[in-house]
DNA sequence: CTCCCAAAGTGGTAGGACCAATTTGTTGAA
DNA sequence: TTCAACAAATTGGTCCTACCACTTTGGGAG
């Protein structure tokens, strides 16, 4: 029967299990950076699955450089533990894990400096295409409660579209792990109808500026939208 | 051994090879977005592996936003492919496969915003501790012919230290694939000896002014020294 | 004490088996 | 005919066993 069940119904298959365990232990400093873990025989045995499992979750971790696999030697923990891929973000949301609070400040302070230029960049290259793309956006704004739930992917979608404006492909995968993992975690800050009308009113000024490729305005304004989100981290 | 060793053996496990095989279908447009690949047996006997083989492969692949797995159904190619994450980079160059010509351009130009607003918040926060970290990775600069070789990874030190002397994790995390890839592209660009000596005389003076917190100095710097980059893929 | 080689340990891969879920195709009732 | 319900085939998820190549280790020969 069931234990403690959590109120949300997250499916997570025995890999993903792994990973969240494993990952937990690093952050627990149980494993430090360049550090040998146990074989993964042994993981297999103390995670009470197969190696299969243990290999599929050992797979995803090294890939976000969190581990590294030597043949005939074990597996290490990774040094340089700063330069673990970000793509964490998006696997901490998925697995339901707890963000370090100060982590998501820092995002914000990325966020704006990214945006800032971005938009910037988007105010001289943007073609039709972009602003018709961001005004297909905007339309789907309503204001009323019923969009509190769509209002996280409409806000992605906004501010992706941004990015893609500026027509570098480099820019947008590194931005779209921001985006991705806030789907589910924001929900709390749209909940607010007052928040969403000034969201969207800054969302269409910004438009306005993009159309007219008033650079300097733009920018002022993407500062002062992702200065609200900084404040509401405080 | 007389280490000439242009030579490079690059020795690629089976799953790694499979990659690079995936990944050149999806770039050659063989497997469109929302598309379904064949299925994980079908694919081992296509690729002439075992199943456990494709499936570390479909992981890691999976875990970098190309392909979903559904269970029951199959294998899929992402919907938004410009989403796919950057650690791509980090890949290709593991696996030795060509970049696009473009793609270079559009790194340095996101180098370019991230780092010129990076030293400026350097110069903020830096601590005692940062300016000693830069001062020992400059150290390891010498000026003979056989530092070509090490210049890359002198290089890519300085600046990842800069990031870090943000004290923004994220922002260490988010520019960390791009030096990690650099590490075996840009011996070209260090072959010259003149540019060592001109890339790491700029080095020493933006320290300089993140020491003396000279904030416009310090980006006026960064971007002048990026742009010589820019320059040089033109 | 040093050097070398055999043994143990480890990740990489193959193949087979079963489960749960999805998909598909067929059947049977309205 | 239409469509809803059921059954079969397909597929990813997991476990198990086995073997290989490579690294590490430990002990014996010199």
């Amino acid at each position: 029967m069931p234990d403690t069940m959590p109120a949300e119904a997250e499916k997570v298959d025995q890999s993903s299990r792994v990973v969240a365990e494993i990952l937990t232990l690093i952050e627990q400093r149980r494993y430090l950076p360049g550090e040998r873990l146990p074989s993964e025989r042994d993981l297999a045995e103390r995670f009470a699955v197969g190696r299969a499992t243990i290999r599929e979750a050992v797979t995803t971790l090294e890939s976000m450089r969190y581990l590294e696999r030597r043949p005939g030697s074990g597996i290490y923990r990774c040094r340089e533990p700063d330069s673990a891929s970000l793509e964490t973000l998006v696997l901490f949301a998925d697995l339901g894990l707890p963000l370090d609070p100060q982590t998501n400040a820092q995002v914000v302070e990325v966020r704006r400096i990214i945006e800032v230029q971005a938009i910037g960049l988007a105010c001289d290259r943007r073609e039709e295409a972009d602003i018709e793309r961001l005004r297909k956006t905007l339309a789907q704004f309503r204001d009323d409660d019923r969009f509190a739930a769509e209002a996280p992917q409409y806000d992605n979608d906004f501010h992706m579209n941004i990015i893609r404006a500026t027509h570098n492909d480099i820019l947008v995968r590194l931005v779209a792990p921001f985006y991705i993992m806030a789907k589910t975690r924001r929900i709390v800050f749209f909940k607010d109808a007052g928040r969403r009308r000034v969201s969207h009113g800054q969302h269409v000024q910004m438009l306005q500026s993009i159309q007219k490729r008033d650079k300097a305005k733009a920018m002022e304004q993407m500062s002062a939208h992702i200065g609200r989100v900084e404040q509401y981290f405080r």
